[in-house]
DNA sequence: TTTGACAATGGAAACGTTTCCAGATATACT
DNA sequence: AGTATATCTGGAAACGTTTCCATTGTCAAA
C-alpha cells in the first residue's frame, strides 16, 4: 500500500487538504473539533509528511548542515555532539559535510546553497580562509551561517575563544606552580591544506605563552619549543627530544590535549614521573583529559556546539541573529588535575 | 536574482527542459552538440539542481542516513569516518540520526521511512532489539538497511565481528606471553537503554575469555573480573580494586580500548610499571591506541564503515545486495605494541 | 521514392506539500 | 431583520525536478 499523503488524510477526516496542512503546522486557525478529526485520521493512517514536498513547497528543510575539515579530531566530535543534541530537541536533521581539499570549499558551499538542502550552516572548527568568507559575503549567499571555533572577521557570526589569552593562562599557571623553565610542544603548519585553512590555534597559543614568559622575565629558549604533526606519536617524539637536552625544562605546555597525552607517554618512556620530574599542561579539555587526569585549559567544547546550533535555530525563527550573538567569546578556565 | 532553474538553463541553451534533465543525469540519449550547449548554459548560470524537487519527482535523495546511539564513543566515530569517506566520493550526503531513548527507535525509523528523507540507512553500532528488526521486517519498510557492528539475525544484511572469538584471541595472546593469572575489566549493563539495545560486546568478549581460560586449564577467579561504566575513569577504579588484591592477576584484558587506557592509568597510580608488573590488552584498536602503544585486538573500525556505505550504495544501484554481502564477518588481529 | 527503424528532442503530467484567496458560517451589534 | 466582522474551511496554484509519450528528423534498405 502506498504511503499515505496529506490528501488521504483529508479524505479520511472529511476535510480539505489545506485544513490538514494547517493542523500539521499547528496553525491556530482550526476549530478544535476539526483538529481532532484530522489528528485521528493522521494516527490511523500513520501519516508523516513528506520532507521533500514540504521543502519544495515551503522552502524549509528542517535540516542544518555542519561543515568540517577532519572528522576525527576529538575536539570536533565533542562540538558535533553539542550541535546534534540541540538539533535533535528541535526536530532538525543534521547533515554532515566534510571537506578534504580546500579547493572544494568554494564549490561545496555554493552547491549547498544552490541545492537548498539545508536551512542553515554551521562552519565547524573550520578554516575557511578569510578571503573565502569575504567572497561568500560578496556573493550574497542566502544561507544563514555561523562559525564555531573560528573567527570570520565580522563577515558572519561566530563563537570563538581567545587562544592567545589561553596560552598565557596555561603558562601563568605553570609559573605560579614555581616553574621557571617551560617548554612547548605544538603543531607545525606543514600541509598546504592546513595552512590555507588557517589552522593557527597552536601558533596563537604559543604566542600567548611567549608573552607570559617575557612578562615574567623567564627564559625564552627556542630549544625547548618543538613543532610536529598533530598526534600523540609526533608529540611524544618532540617531547623526548626536549627532555633529552642537558638543560631541560621542568614543565611542558602542549598546544592540544592530544599532544599532551603524547608528552605524558614520553615522560613515562624516559623513566620520569609526570608531575614530579616534568609537569604537563594541555589545552581543550577533551573528554579523555579528565580520565587521563590531565591538567588543561577548558574551552567548553560541547557547549560551543550547543550554542552554534541554538543561535542558528533562533536566527531561522526570528529572521536575524541577535546582536549579542555575532561575536561570542567563550570563557577559558584552567582545570587543575594531577599532571601539573 | 532568483537561483536559476532547469527552465532557465533550457531557455538559455535553446532546448527543452527534458533535454537539460537528460544532460544533468548523464543520459546517452543526447547529441554531443546539444550536450555541449547545455553544459555551457549550466556553467554560465551557475545552475545546480534543486535537491528537494529532484527528490520529490524522482524519489531519489542522494542521501544516506546513519543512525547511532552514542555519538561520542571513539569507535563509532571511526566507523562514521569510514562511511563519510565513501559517501563523499559518490556525492551522497550523510545525515546523522542519534537515538537517545530506545522508545524513540521505532518511531524514528518509521518517520525516516515515511518522510523519504534518505535512500538508505546504515544502522551503526546499534542495537535495535532483535524484535525491532523483526517488526521492521514485517512492516516491510521499503528503506534499504544495513547494520554495521551488529547482527540482526538475517533480517537484514550486516557487517560484524565475532566478539567471542576476539575475547579468546586476546586471552590466548596473554597466555602465550606466559601469564597464568588474568583479570578482566568490562562494561556492566546497567541503564535500561543499553540493556534493551542489546549492548553486549563486552559480555561476549568476556565469554570468549572464559573459554580460553578453561581450555588452558587456568583459574577463573571472579575476584579478578570487574564491570563498570564504559569510561576510563570507571575502568581505572575497577583496575585499582583488582590490583589491590593480595592475590592479583599479572595481566588484564579490557573489553574496550577506552577501558584499557583507564587500566593503564590505574597501573601508574599504583606505582606499578605497565608491561612489567601488569600487562594490559585492549580491544578495538582505536586511533589513540596506537599512540598509547596499547596492545589490542584490531577490528577494522574504519573499514567497517567503508564497507557498510559501499554495500548500501551498491544495493541502491543494482537493486539488491549481493548474496556475499548479507553476512560479512571482519577479521580480527592482535596488534602487538608495548603494553602486553 | 517509399517505408521502417531509430535517435534526438520538446513538453505535459506527476510527485506531496504550503499558501493564498474566496467562500461559508457564526457572532455581534444596530 | 439586516449588516458588519471574525472565524473557519476548501481547493487551486506553485515549488523544480523527472519521466513518459508524442513528434520530428535521419538514415538504410527495398
Amino acid at each position: 500500500m502506498r504511503t499515505p499523503t496529506i490528501r488521504d488524510v483529508a479524505q479520511r477526516a472529511g476535510v480539505g487538504v489545506g485544513t490538514v496542512s494547517r493542523v500539521i503546522n499547528g496553525s491556530p486557525q482550526v476549530a478544535d473539533g476539526t483538529r481532532q478529526k484530522v489528528l485521528e485520521a493522521i494516527a490511523e493512517l500513520g501519516f508523516s509528511p513528506n520532507k521533500a514536498a514540504r521543502q519544495l513547497s515551503g522552502g524549509k528543510t528542517s535540516t542544518i548542515g555542519v561543515i568540517t575539515p577532519f572528522l576525527t579530531y576529538p575536539s570536533f566530535v565533542e562540538r558535533l555532539a553539542g550541535i546534534q543534541d540541540v538539533l535533535d530537541h528541535h526536530d532538525y536533521d543534521l547533515v554532515l559535510y566534510s571537506i578534504r581539499h580546500p579547493q572544494q570549499t568554494q564549490r561545496k558551499l555554493r552547491d549547498i546553497g544552490a541545492q537548498v538542502a539545508v536551512d542553515g550552516l554551521i562552519v565547524l572548527s573550520f578554516l575557511l580562509q578569510t578571503f573565502t568568507y569575504e567572497e561568500l559575503h560578496r556573493m550574497n549567499l542566502k544561507l544563514p551561517l555561523i562559525a564555531v571555533d573560528h573567527d570570520p572577521e565580522d563577515y558572519y557570526p561566530h563563537i570563538f575563544i581567545d587562544n592567545v589569552a589561553g596560552g598565557r593562562m596555561a603558562t601563568e599557571y605553570l609559573i605560579r606552580k614555581g616553574h621557571r623553565k617551560i617548554g612547548f610542544v605544538g603543531h607545525v603548519i606543514e600541509s598546504a591544506f592546513e595552512n590555507e585553512a588557517g589552522f593557527t590555534s597552536s601558533e596563537r597559543r604559543f604566542e600567548g605563552m611567549k608573552q607570559a614568559l617575557r612578562q615574567a622575565g623567564l627564559p625564552v629558549n627556542d630549544q625547548w619549543f618543538r613543532f610536529g604533526a598533530p598526534n600523540e606519536y609526533s608529540a611524544s617524539e618532540q617531547a623526548i627530544h626536549i627532555l633529552s637536552l642537558a638543560d631541560r625544562p621542568t614543565a611542558i605546555f602542549a598546544a592540544y590535549d592530544t599532544l599532551a597525552f603524547g608528552v605524558q607517554a614520553a615522560i613515562g618512556t624516559l623513566g620520569m614521573k609526570c608531575p614530579d620530574d616534568v609537569a604537563v599542561i594541555g589545552f581543550d579539555d577533551v573528554k579523555a583529559a579528565s580520565y587521563m587526569r590531565l591538567t588543561t585549559v577548558n574551552q567548553q567544547l560541547f557547549h560551543s556546539g550547543e550554542l552554534g546550533a541554538q543561535y542558528i535555530l533562533e536566527r531561522l525563527k526570528t529572521g536575524s541573529f541577535k546582536p549579542d550573538h555575532w561575536h561570542v567569546e567563550l570563557a577559558l578556565t584552567v582545570v587543575e588535575r594531577i599532571t601539573a
